[in-house]
DNA sequence: ACCTCACATCAAAAGTTTTTGATGTAATTA
DNA sequence: TAATTACATCAAAAACTTTTGATGTGAGGT
């Protein structure tokens, strides 16, 4: 059995509604921190204690531009989120199963 | 902001790393619990536990046969795990960052 | 009817994550 | 240079999840 961590950690980005609801936020583009914050049930600090879970997983990537952090979706860490989400639920029909010598 | 507490839920059942290890083993195929527990560091509550929260999920159905419990992933639950996953991360292009009168 | 087997459920303990409030830091602004 | 702003980090508390061991349940077997 593998190395399950590295994928748990994607999934453990993503089953946080507050994340989620971040998520969310950055679908329509770049955010800074204030910005995610203000429609948000959480303190400043609880903000930042999510987006480094978020960071952490690959999905999200930040940006400093003097003293604001920008934040916004990472392409390449959410084909890789998708990528691994269908290895995980797609069925392996090389061994589902079937009579290794006739198939069936 | 929406109702992410069942989005929320499909997640949470892929972010530990023993019900990544149970999926592993369902890809092969349906298996009855005392088949899916016997290679695993894992009671038989905690399976059954583990297995309830997969099953919630909508990821993995179960099959009564006897007294044998079977399980096996679910082809729709997979797929509106991915279908949710994708709309999750994927950009909202008709709101990002774009001009609403030239588009760009 | 009684026993066993396969599993579900329960409650308490152990472990982990999230929240909270305080403090730290680096980049502006006055 | 001092104050302020925008965040990160920290430690303790609160909330949640997982494990554990005991007990419950329903299907077979004897």
């Amino acid at each position: 059995m593998g190395n399950y961590s590295e994928d748990a950690k994607v999934f453990k980005a993503l089953c946080d509604p507050k994340r989620l609801a971040i998520l969310e936020q950055l679908r329509s583009g770049e955010k800074c921190a204030c910005v995610l914050q203000e429609p948000m049930d959480l303190t400043q600090s609880g903000l930042s204690y999510h987006m480094k879970i978020l960071c952490d997983s690959g999905i999200v990537v930040s940006r400093q531009e003097g003293k604001w952090t920008h934040y916004r979706l990472s392409a390449s860490g959410g084909e890789w989120a998708m990528e691994r989400l269908r290895a995980i639920l797609t069925p392996d029909t090389e061994q589902d199963n079937h009579c290794p010598s006739c198939g069936r």
